[in-house]
RNA sequence: GUGGCUGUAGCUCAGUUGGUUAGAGCGCCUGGUUGUGGUCCAGGAGGCCGGGGGUUCAAAUCCCCUCAGCCACCCCA
């Protein structure tokens, strides 16, 4: 047991596990597709400046946590923490910045050197949507629209409180940043260790702690709200605005801030009291500057992404599909005529579970075991009559049915 | 990266102050005669007591280290 257990962080999915995994991307993909959103691939790992320049040098995600090795040709790669950088880097690498807008989903793995707790793996996995090349607001309001949708199909929205925020635009937060740490310097040894660390790294960082001591010296920190600029502020406005027509409840949460360098605007999340400390199911906003960062033209963005995991924690148990039907052969010539009456039934569409070895009594305590609904015999009487027995798994009713008239028969179960 | 709790069969867990062949329930397998499941009855398989070291005549039990999980910090999806 504890030779073969797999590398920390990581699991494997299996059972109702899968399928949640699967219901979940299923679920958001079918949503975007509504909205116009087309899926898209990129690889899970890139040349390492793409998170490194993008990220932000100073985030924890680049500084501590990221998979970074060397290939065999001597580059630096990295297992992508997440998404948007790599979809960035794929925009510039197929010049397709004359295609804009850009609407896209994606699903797939991340991968974080976190010490894991519930809700936090070192593989985890995230659906995820980005509209590239909108530099309005009402792309915000499709975009967290869409994010309610997707949480809505999947019956989890009322388990979450959307939170909002603005991030202004350069200006407002340079000047807010530049009072902030005024502000704090003064009281600078009242502050946790953590945000002592935090001041000079990213002071924004401070508003969002939960520290006792760090909140009470917040409580009087400068507001946001005072520096925005009347540009950042009528963006605001309008995302506000477009939210309330569409009738999308949400909380302004001052103090939301963002992790990685990259977003500006709005800032967004939708968060449960459901999953313990890692509350946040989805949590997304705009990154105006992240393709020229990356050497591009300017370019806007907005997008979101969600922690499939977390989202497969608070969903119900999935439908597990049609109860499938045994077939069971009963002698040589019985599993011969089975092998083809599965295959012939589970090319009509009906889902087939076929016995590989034993007679009846094992086959039908398998049948039962999976939940079969029906079972048909083929065995020696069968054969001679050109049929087949259909037994009723549920209350023990059994037919004689040609093999002519088998779907017939069996139609209400497919 | 920091702190706390936990780790015995596939699963959920017992295991007395360290003392012989480590137990239960569920699950799994076989049988209860020839072609009938679920129930019932009988039997069976399955444990490096997470791993390594130490103390002891003797360790699942005490000590140290280590690995993993959980919870919180941190971080974030």
């Amino acid at each position: 047991m504890a030779k073969l257990q797999p590398v920390r962080g990581t699991r494997d999915l299996i059972g109702e596990d899968a399928r949640a995994h699967l219901h979940v991307i299923d679920a958001a993909r079918a949503t975007a597709g509504t909205y116009g959103y087309r899926p898209i691939e990129t690889p899970v790992f890139e040349f390492t400046e793409v998170f490194q320049r993008t990220l932000g040098e100073t985030s924890d995600i680049v500084t501590k946590e990221m998979y970074t090795f060397q290939d065999k040709g001597g580059d630096s790669l990295t297992l992508r923490p997440e998404g948007t950088a790599g979809i960035a880097r794929a925009v510039l690498s197929g010049g397709l910045q004359n295609e804009l807008p850009l609407k896209w989903c994606y699903a797939g793995p991340m991968f974080r050197h976190e010490r894991p707790q519930k809700g936090r793996l070192r593989q985890f996995h995230q659906i995820g949507v980005e509209l590239i090349g909108v530099a309005e607001p009402i792309g915000d309001v499709e975009v967290i629209a869409l994010a309610a949708a997707t949480l809505d199909a999947l019956g989890v929205l009322p388990a979450t409180t959307l939170e909002l925020n603005t991030l202004g635009d350069n200006e407002s937060r340079g000047a807010y940043r530049e009072a902030l740490v005024s502000y704090l310097e003064q009281f600078r040894d009242r502050l946790s260790e953590d945000s002592k660390q935090r001041l000079a790294r990213n002071p924004l960082r401070i508003l969002d702690s939960k520290n006792n001591d760090d909140r009470a010296v917040i409580a009087d920190a400068p507001s946001f709200s005072d520096y925005l600029t009347p540009d950042a502020q009528t963006f605001f406005d309008a995302v506000r605005g477009g939210l309330d027509d569409l009738g999308i409840a949400y909380q302004i949460n001052p103090r939301l801030v963002r992790g990685l360098d990259y977003y500006c605007h709005t800032a967004f999340e939708f968060t449960t009291d459901q999953l313990g400390a890692q509350g946040t199911v989805l949590a997304g906003g705009r990154y105006d500057g992240l393709i020229e960062m990356m050497g591009g033209q300017p370019t806007p963005g907005v997008g979101w992404a969600a922690g499939i995991e977390r989202l497969a924690m608070l969903i119900g148990p999935t439908s597990t599909g049609p109860r499938p039907i045994s077939v069971i052969g009963i002698g040589p010539a019985g599993e011969k005529a089975a092998l083809k009456v599965a295959q012939d039934l589970r090319q009509t569409g009906f889902t087939i579970e076929l016995n590989y070895r034993g007679g009846l009594k094992r086959g039908l305590r398998r049948a039962d075991k999976i939940g079969a609904a029906v079972a048909v015999f083929l065995g020696e009487d069968e054969l001679a009559r050109d049929g087949a027995t259909v037994r009723n798994l549920d209350d023990g009713s059994q037919t004689d049915v040609s093999l002519a008239e088998l779907k017939d028969h069996l139609a209400e179960y497919r």
